[in-house]
DNA sequence: TACAAGTATAGAGTATACTCTATGGTATAA
DNA sequence: TTATACCATAGAGTATACTCTATACTTGTA
């Protein structure tokens, strides 16, 4: 699929795709039997790793630390053991992140009460 | 307390904290009747403020939503109702956060399946 | 064949949230 | 009184992540 295509399956700007394939999150590919033209071909593969970015961005991970998952995950230079390394240590990360809302939802849960018990 | 002791209490730099004083977020008070010099002093309410300001970045709000709560909630303008229905929402917030970074963990674990059964 | 719509690259501009530098005044211990 | 360790304001610089503009080529339809 051409890049207005993968824009619109994966809901992200074509702006904002061609910022990604700069900055090495993604990789369209030129088919060298047409010459008339350049224009890059994004497959499957690259719309999941599209909707894997806007799913760790919510996570609150930078396009750096996805950056590193993504080229790890898709090298296939690792071994199965080494995947399940970095898939762990995400797990805890995202596990951190979790506990840390938990804190604010608690802080929220007793400030509410207080208002409610008239105590403020 | 002076901000030097503000920030070592929070562990926010100094710098940071006067970038929050002129975002809006905190307010240091001169002491009138000091007239040779006009250093501000924090005093246990900016201390907690800060402390929110911390943990509500680390659940992903912006500094304009901090904002916002902050000054909803310390401007004493407000019903308790209107109190209780700010909090709601933010708790609302909140789990919607949690949802997202759920929805990654789970992503995550089954990817962590995928390689321990050999799928990938 | 004209032209609207799509594609490419390069680079400028924007918003957020710091982070640092310059400059100058103040406090306090040696 | 001098050194150094604070304090203040103003404004410049930086990193991240877009977002937009300019320019030029290509494709497909009327």
């Amino acid at each position: 699929m051409l890049i207005n295509e993968l824009s619109k399956l994966t809901g992200v700007s074509i702006h904002t795709l061609r910022y990604y394939e700069n900055y090495g999150l993604i990789t369209g590919m030129s088919d060298d039997s047409v010459k008339s033209n350049n224009y890059k071909q994004y497959d499957e593969l690259v719309a999941e790793k599209v909707e894997w970015i806007v799913q760790a961005k919510k996570a609150g991970f930078t396009l750096s630390e996805i950056k590193k998952s993504l080229n790890d995950w898709f090298s296939n230079k690792l071994s199965a053991s080494e995947k399940i390394e970095i898939v762990q240590n995400k797990i805890r990360d995202v596990d951190t992140k979790i506990r840390e809302l938990k804190q604010v939802r608690n802080f929220l849960v007793s400030s509410l009460k207080d208002v409610e018990n008239g105590d403020c």
